[in-house]
RNA sequence: GAUCUUGUAGCUCAGCCGGUAGAGCAUUUGACUUUUAAUCAAAGGGUCUCGGGUUCGAAUCCCGACAAGAUCACCA
């Protein structure tokens, strides 16, 4: 990708040629070993004055610190920096005879450091801590060193006393597109990434505790089961067969099941070919985890406890601001059947109706149907208009219609139902669970409903998968499993309104030459 | 996929009813040995996203394309 170089470009170029004719190589490949870093140093430096009226310094007296220029102040034969490590900045005052005396050379501060040396260039200093006149601590450098040179003009992003913020490096498309970028200059951003990090470290500990093992599944598919979406589809050439990016790895986690591990978990992109929008992006990252001999029921406190522990890791409290609202992680959640939701949100139960009457029930809630949909989806439909919008702290809502559900267990008591759990916060779903389906049986039966469906004109029934149904003849223990939406649940407790915002590099259309 | 909005200097933005392109920061030159949105003085920097059209004349009005955002539909 090559543009049309900037004035300011040029110029850093000329710096840069005129550097290396100094003798300083401005890329250099030794090791710059690192000491302290600036939060720790603005946190813990101590000084006393004493009774002569000089200072006593305590601490980081003999430091090292590398990181980027992120603002100048000359003034005169001294100058002051802002550095960016990756735990924030610090200033740093340099004065020209100390750096000069350090590099053994006359022209290094006011040739190299004033002229060459731009906003966004690493290096490293060494020196000494010390709080200035206005009682900032900064970092008094004796010696001063190169480390990289930065080609671009970085935006740069000004705050004044009182905290306001100006020239921000806004726009989305930019920040997307160049995320380094954005993450160099918009530490608030950094902030969700952390966040992000922590949430998928603190499930692995959970995990961990509790013995399951973290596992690996393919992603190349032949077939592309365990959930209704579009895929994307690609070719292996040495096989000269179709593959499929998975939509979802649940039938592989259960296959493990079936291979006698009592619980698995994974950590693992799923690849929808589908609409993108501020929930939406092709690849995606779902957590699922299967643990023999459970049921829902165990999975909904299992849940619970996961979902508690990681607002306490992540925000220090179970509560958690979401726009307006306040969420509460803490469990217990409520716990509604689908068909409980619609009567407590409509008055109206549906639980026992056939497919015509719940068509007139959507039609009275002018929701549009059309011939295609089943009595699942119908409910689906109906749950989702009228209830959905109101579960605003963790709902579990239970029991499904068997026709929803090709995955999961009839329901041990209630007819035409299954075991099946959504977790609901905020309105959204950001959990699927069941006591999964281990009736091989049954599992083919229900696939045929599927290919039955998918000749109505469904396009989102699941394809008959016979490995799978080999795997379950063999036997698998009962088992409850779930599968968790990493960057939903991310949004959430960032709270964040824009799956973009939690991703490093969201999709994005092809750039412009 | 539909609708609306946006696209001007490296960044953030002005630019009215069409009349030779503006500001702040950044950059360049100079001054300044504790500054901090440093300050002071001066200077340079533009294919106004792209392509058409209307017009004597278009950043501005019209049409189309591209990209992004918001809302809606579908999916997690």
């Amino acid at each position: 990708m090559s543009h049309h170089l900037s004035e300011q470009e040029i110029v850093r170029r000329e710096s840069l040629q005129k550097i290396r004719e100094m003798g300083i190589d401005p890329y250099p490949a030794a090791m710059f070993e690192v000491t302290a870093h600036a939060a720790d140093i603005k946190a813990q430096y101590e000084e006393e004055i004493l009774e002569d009226g000089t200072k006593n310094r305590k601490n980081f007296q003999d430091i090292a610190i590398a990181g980027r220029i992120m603002a100048q102040r000359e003034a005169g034969k001294a100058m002051f920096m802002n550095i960016q490590d990756s735990t924030g900045q610090i200033q740093i005052y340099l004065r020209g005879e100390e750096v000069n005396a350090a590099a053994g050379r006359d022209d290094f501060f006011a040739v190299l450091v004033k002229k060459y040396l731009d906003i966004g260039d690493f290096v490293g200093i060494k020196g000494y801590a010390f709080k200035t006149k206005t009682g900032e601590i900064s970092v008094h450098v004796k010696a001063f060193t190169l480390l990289s040179k930065s080609l671009r003009p970085l935006p740069i992003v000004k705050k004044d006393a009182e905290g306001n913020v100006y020239d921000a490096f806004t726009d989305p498309e930019l920040r997307y597109r160049q995320r380094y970028v954005d993450l160099t200059v918009n530490p608030q951003y950094r902030e969700i990434f952390v966040k992000r990090s922590k949430i998928i470290s603190t499930m692995r500990r959970i995990f961990d505790d509790k013995g399951w093992m973290e596992v690996e599944t393919p992603i190349l598919q032949p077939i592309h089961g365990g959930a209704a979406a579009r895929p994307f589809k690609t070719h292996h050439n040495t096989l000269d067969m179709p593959l499929y990016l998975r939509i979802a790895n649940e039938l592989y986690l259960k296959r493990l099941i079936v291979a006698g591990f009592d619980g698995v978990y994974e950590f693992g992109k799923m690849f929808r070919n589908e609409g993108m929008d501020r929930t939406h992006n092709p690849e995606f990252t779902a957590l699922e985890f299967y643990i023999a001999y459970k049921d829902y029921n165990w999975m909904m406190t299992t849940t619970e406890e996961i979902l508690e522990k990681v607002a306490i890791a992540v925000n220090g409290d179970t509560k958690v601001q979401i726009g307006e609202n306040v969420v509460d992680f803490k469990g217990p959640y409520e716990r509604l059947s689908i068909f409980g939701a619609i009567e407590k949100y409509t008055g109206i139960d549906v639980s026992n109706m056939d497919e015509e009457a719940l068509r007139g029930v959507c039609r009275q809630f002018h929701i549009e149907v059309d011939a295609t949909m089943g009595k699942g989806k119908l409910i689906d439909e109906l749950f989702g208009e009228k209830a959905e919008p109101n579960l605003i702290q963790p709902t579990f809502i239970t029991d499904y219609p068997v026709e929803m559900s090709p995955l999961t267990k009839k329901h041990r008591s209630k007819e035409g139902l299954v075991e099946r759990f959504e977790l609901f916060v905020n309105c959204k779903e950001v959990a699927n669970a069941y006591s999964e389906l281990n009736d091989p049986i049954d599992q083919r039966e229900r696939f045929e409903d599927q290919l039955r469906l998918a000749e109505r004109g469904d396009d989102e029934a699941m394809a008959m998968d016979e490995d799978f149904l080999r795997s379950l003849e063999y036997g698998m223990p009962p088992t409850s499993g779930i599968g968790i939406g990493i960057d939903r649940l991310t949004m959430m407790m960032t709270n964040q309104t824009s799956i973009q915002e939690v991703l490093f590099f969201p999709q994005m259309k092809a750039e412009k030459a």
